[in-house]
DNA sequence: AAGTATACCAACCGCGAGCGC
DNA sequence: GGCGCTCGCGGTTGGTATACT
């Protein structure tokens, strides 16, 4: 059975959260050999993990240039606005956000976003009176999510599956896009959208 | 101060795709 | 074509921190 694409089947191997021992040892084989071959990684590093949970390790923490820390304004709009066109693909979303690793910007949108979203459509139902200042600039990024999705179940096919991401996006999944301009991008695909969808 | 609820996030799991033999 | 290995993805879980009562 496959190793790394089922559960790590190694008994005895360690669970749970990693030691800054760990990192250091996983860092060094990665530096001499490489980020591949994950379950010599892990056997060549002496750690008793699975080379899944290496990979995993390496991917969403120990990598350079990953940008740790609160999301900004910004990015969180990005988020959105890729989101309202890519859907739960967290790996496309990621790979326009520079330093943003996938599992970074799923759990932010499961934590925070999604959230803002329940609360919007509270609100709608009249559960919320008021809204309170500080939710103002959410609501309307709610909105925009709210009316992609309308926009969207008009159609046969939902957003998420009905165009090839390669049609929209270029580079590699590593390049560091000037967010300034991904907004603009954006700007002009959310008005395709509206032309498919809305109207 | 102690107990409980909630939020956050690192890590795990299962699945499918790509590749080489 | 079948098989095993590797990689990557998205969903989910569980531990820890923080807020609340």
């Amino acid at each position: 059975m496959d190793p790394l694409s089922s559960r790590c089947n190694k008994k005895d191997a360690n669970r749970g959260t990693w030691t800054a021992e760990e990192d250091q040892k996983l860092a060094k084989v990665i530096e001499i050999h490489g980020p591949r071959r994950w379950k010599k990684v892990a056997a060549n590093a002496g750690l008793n993990r699975c080379g899944k949970s290496c990979r995993l390790r390496w991917m969403n923490y120990l990598r350079p240039n990953i940008k740790r820390g609160n999301i900004s304004d910004q990015e969180e709009d990005l988020i959105l606005r890729l989101h309202k066109l890519l859907g739960n693909r967290w790996s496309l979303i990621a790979g326009r956000l520079p330093g943003r690793t996938d599992n970074e910007i799923k759990n932010y949108w499961n934590s925070h976003l999604s959230k803002k979203k329940k609360q919007k459509q509270r609100q709608n139902r009249g559960f919320i009176v008021e809204s309170q200042p500080e939710e103002a600039k959410a609501m309307e990024m709610e909105n925009m999510v709210n009316k992609s999705e309308e926009g969207a179940s008009k159609g046969e096919e939902n957003t998420q599956a009905s165009f090839n991401e390669g049609d929209f996006f270029y580079g590699s999944s590593e390049g560091a896009l000037d967010l300034q301009w991904m907004g603009k991008f954006l700007e002009l695909e959310e008005s395709w959208f509206e032309f498919l969808y809305d109207k």
